[in-house]
DNA sequence: TATCAACACGAAACCGTTTTCGCTTCATGT
DNA sequence: ACATGAAGCGAAAACGGTTTCGTGTTGATA
């Protein structure tokens, strides 16, 4: 079905490498044999095989992406990101998720790491930074595959890495809260493992240190996972009916805790205001609208992609140097706050 | 870095042959080479070369995604169920977005054309349902590569197709809100060469006929694109304060009709009601609840590659057979329609 | 002792490209 | 008349595997 230059050598009487060379202009072919094999070419839409190409060439133009979760606002945009500048440059983007599963972690990047793709752009699972083993990571980078981290990083691993602020973010958002009038801040957040979480839960205590109304461990609330524990929040709030704001550290349960505060009939935002992270459909479609800290996950793709691209096609010649990209978290100023 | 057959038969002095059958655990080796060789390919941690197989067999076990978007849920689940059932199957997933763009759905595809894939999973973008061209997907198809569509499909493609009854989805829902006393159902909808908004708008039509209502073509509003128009909706609802019931294409749509009628001051569902398409995280947390019509997403995605992989592995032998799979959409009855 | 199967392995083709190198052929200069 | 060189093309290796077929050795058998 799909022609091949042998194909072509036959139908045409010359030899394969004459219609390699001649479908790729070279000097080396007639005018007249470069003309005849490319209009046979294009009559029969010849288009080289990627795979013999990619044999070749030692290189696939393939880029793998590990995450653990697709269905999240965050990763979706970040993915986005990926896609459109790899695509601009010629890469096609191959999709693992682990599903939070460091062995699904282990098991789609040994696929990946024999051939199919030119590097990896990567968001660690939970589990895999919960038991902080990262020797696939290891193995992968030793044998000369290019790596970039981003979001949920580890520094035991040499490679790029793109993350946001989280401190600055979390602090930011205490900040606002605190300048607001409000005393009484919970947290809502998940273990410390998550190199996420432990970032913004430093963040948020030290905006309240910094303005002097001291951390109350009580109030912080730490969830097994970011999955959606609705019955630990309704318990979290029976058992502290005086805050008056709430920080989260994704949008979902900042959503889910205004329905519960406006259940019990708290007005938004002047009975009790609420943060969440993630500037997603959620936030902006919420009711009321929620205040949230960005984390441009496009762009954090988009870097991501350029990073290891750039890393991909550069020369091996000068001597490995990893850099660490750190985006600035912005505000977003909505209904669940005042303005 | 990576070790290839040649060095392990270098190493050994044996030839690659050899190497290769032992490591297959062929008949024809002896227990003592086999051993050997097995023990030093542990030893190096030989893992064969994807491309290479890939080039031998022709089959890349990679298959192509080629959406329109992903950061609206219901595509983000279809990825899900299309990885996880593929992955299961030893597949990679390669993602294309074609951000509604006829253009780059044809380039994207012509690129894993080329032998990157063994075959395409894809929802069409709306400019090629708009343009009706589909000769793209002709050209792949006449190549023998397999195609299944989901969602978004023509009927000028002989291939198989993943749908859900859009139809009757949206018969029951206009039907749910008849049942409940609504008379002035208004439809948001986008225009209608998307063919899930035509059959959609069909069903809305239909359930309002079967029951005597008759339909009010100035009730419907088409929206050029699944795009977000703020100002589109709320000059709608400026025309229409009547309207005491709203069924909605998406669940933005929905969600943000919510919004404004909440705040000219109307009860959610006493005053009025709101039905929307797609169960994600919006609906569930939306304030209040949306209740909507489910699409079953990763069902879909899961049947898609399914359909896909079973066609690909397939003997060519039995002549081509295409299938149809209509999934039946589910109403989720939460509080923005009465109980 | 000649024959023959079984055994263990290697050579080589093949998948579809790219690329280096060498071989003709012909025109040019001396 | 003959070396020289360029032009135009082909052979072959290489990328890393799989697989078919052939071959040399061994031991048993007639």
């Amino acid at each position: 079905m799909k022609i091949t230059l042998k194909d072509i050598a036959r139908e045409l009487d010359v030899s394969i490498s004459t219609v390699s060379k001649a479908l790729k202009n070279s000097e080396e072919i007639s005018r007249d044999t470069k003309e005849k094999v490319q209009a046979f070419a294009k009559l029969y839409n010849y288009k080289p095989n990627n795979i013999a190409i990619s044999l070749k060439n030692k290189r696939t133009k393939n880029i793998g992406v590990v995450i653990p979760d697709i269905v999240h606002h965050f990763f979706t945009t970040v993915i986005r990101g990926i896609e459109k500048y790899a695509n601009a440059r010629g890469y096609n983007v191959i999709v693992c998720l682990s599903e939070e599963s460091f062995d699904k972690e282990v098991i789609n990047m040994e696929m990946l790491a024999n051939g199919s793709i030119d590097g990896f752009i990567m968001s660690l699972s939970s589990e895999t930074q919960q038991k902080g083993d990262y020797n696939h990571l290891k193995e992968v980078t030793e044998q000369g595959i290019p790596v970039v981290l981003f979001d949920r990083i580890t520094n035991e691993i040499d490679c790029d890495k793109v993350i946001i602020d989280d401190e600055l973010g979390a602090y930011r958002a205490t900040q606002k809260l605190i300048e607001q009038g409000r005393k009484r801040i919970a947290l809502i957040t998940t273990d410390d493992y998550l190199s996420v979480s432990k970032a913004r839960t430093m963040g948020y205590k030290k905006a309240l240190i910094d303005s002097g109304l001291g951390v109350d461990e009580s109030r912080i609330l730490k969830l097994p996972t970011m999955e959606m524990d609705e019955e630990g929040i309704k318990d979290f709030f029976e058992d502290h009916p005086d805050v008056d704001a709430v920080l989260c550290v994704n949008e979902i349960f900042a959503v889910y805790s205004m329905r519960l505060a406006q259940e019990k009939g708290l007005k938004i935002p002047e009975d009790i205001s609420f943060i969440g992270f993630t500037d997603g459909f959620l936030s902006k479609y919420a009711y009321p609208s929620l205040t949230v800290v960005a984390q441009h996950g496009e762009k954090m793709g988009e870097i991501s992609a350029q990073m290891l691209i750039d890393k991909v096609e550069g020369e091996k010649e000068e001597e490995e140097t990893f850099q660490t990209r750190t985006l600035e978290p912005t505000l977003v100023i909505r209904d669940s706050i005042f303005h």
